[in-house]
Order: C-alpha cells, then sequence, then structure tokens
DNA sequence: TTTTTATATGCCTTGACAAGTATATACTGC
DNA sequence: GCAGTATATACTTGTCAAGGCATATAAAAA
C-alpha cells in the first residue's frame, strides 16, 4: 500500500475519512455507524493510520479515532491540473469558493 | 471497475491523464513518451474511456486522445470535505484560488 | 497484393488485497 | 484473580486486476 490514491480508492476507507471528518470516533462508534465487522473497521484504520490519514488517542480501552487530511494534499494537488477544464474560467473557481464557504466581505464590485 | 477513484489508484492511468492534460495525442506517442508497452498502454486507455475520462478521433490508422476529466469532479467534490482542514479557515481557499487563477479585478477592498 | 505501421484484444499467470473467522491483547470493575 | 468490554492481529480464502505475450484488425505504403 503505497500512495494515498489507492487509500482512498476503497470505499469502506473513505466512508471513514468521511465519518471522521465530521467528529472523531471510537472505534465502536464506526463499527455500528457505518455497519461494519469490528475486524474491519480496525483493519482499515490500520492503513489508514499507517498512511498517516488518521491518529487515535486512547481512552481506557478505546481507541478515539480523528482525521489527518494533510496527505490528501496531494491528490488535491494533482486534481489541480484539471480544474482548468471545468467549466473553463474563473467564475467556477469562484462558485466553487462560494459554495464552500458562504461569501465574505472580500466579495467584489458586482457588475 | 466501478469508481473513478479506481480508476486514478493506477499509477500508470495517472501518468496518462496527466500527459493528456497538457495535450491531446496519439497512442504511439503515449507510449513513447511513458515508455509502457503498448497493449499496456491500450488496455489502460479502454478502461479510461469506458470511464469516460478520455476520448479519441479517428486519424487513419491512429487514434488521437483526449482527456475529458469531468469524471474527476467526483473526486474533486469528495475532497472538499477536507479543505477546510488544509490551514483552517478562507484565506487558505483564497491562496488555493490565486494559484489556480492569477489575481483578477475581483479582488475586494485590501486591509 | 504484399508489407508495414498503428492499435486493440484474448489468454494466462501472478500478485495484491479485502472479508471472514478465530484468537490475542489490554483495560475496567467486581 | 475473574468476567466483561474494546480493539488489534493472524490466518485463510476468494476475487479481481495488471502485465506479458501472442495475435487480430485495419489502414497505409510499396
Amino acid at each position: 500500500m503505497i500512495s494515498v490514491f489507492d487509500i482512498i480508492a476503497e470505499p469502506n476507507r473513505r466512508a471513514i475519512l468521511t465519518l471522521l471528518a465530521s467528529a472523531e470516533r471510537t472505534v465502536g462508534e464506526i463499527e455500528r455507524r457505518l455497519r461494519m465487522p469490528q475486524p474491519t473497521v480496525s483493519k482499515h484504520l490500520r492503513v489508514l493510520r499507517d498512511a498517516g490519514l488518521v491518529e487515535c488517542t486512547v481512552d481506557a480501552q478505546r481507541r478515539v479515532y480523528r482525521v489527518k487530511p494533510d496527505a490528501l494534499r496531494e491528490a488535491d494537488t494533482w486534481l489541480e491540473q484539471f480544474r482548468r477544464f471545468w467549466s473553463g474560467h474563473v467564475d467556477a473557481l469562484e462558485r466553487h469558493l462560494d459554495r464552500t464557504h458562504p461569501p465574505t466581505r472580500t466579495k467584489g464590485p458586482r457588475t
């Protein structure tokens, strides 16, 4: 298992990452939320940990996992070379920005 | 082979997509540029075609391939949920925008 | 028409990985 | 210590996909 692309190719791992993107969770919580057998969860978490995409802290017998998505930037960077195709001009990116974060004072003059 | 994540998990396919991102190419050009055996190239192109990530036109015996990266948006959309971690606040996205497209007149009032 | 160039496909082997099951480890409370 | 809870790992098995090689198809050139 090498690249971050391999990591996110697995649907269960994407589900785990998405779940952890909203809040940190214990293994048991992931297991119940995603209806996955516990060993499956643990094994995928192992892969994600080895890749540096999640980390965990110990709370008694539980492990609380949280996402550490820095490595995902590699994928984002790779995708960058295609953004210019996605409707061609700056407006697209602006819409993207607005979708991600509601408009702020940075909105310039209109029309 | 189902999701776009599986498609881009394969390094050779990423290489092909990257090459086609800069310009359209024939199979032979891809073969020579990437030092891949011809059947390997053709097979990966088949996968990419089936996924709608590339298309080709016929020029005599040659096929000219070009990228059609719309389906990659799915991956980009999925990554979106992690962008807020990538240095936490709106400025990060703005820098991202500036990196992608040089500043335009849309820049709002400063300081 | 024969040969050469360009690309696609079929078959086969091999390796990787995910799931299932069982079991090990570790911590808590009695 | 013992029972129960929470998580990790070992082992096996099935599946699937990538690569190598040969070959098929098709168009151009001679």
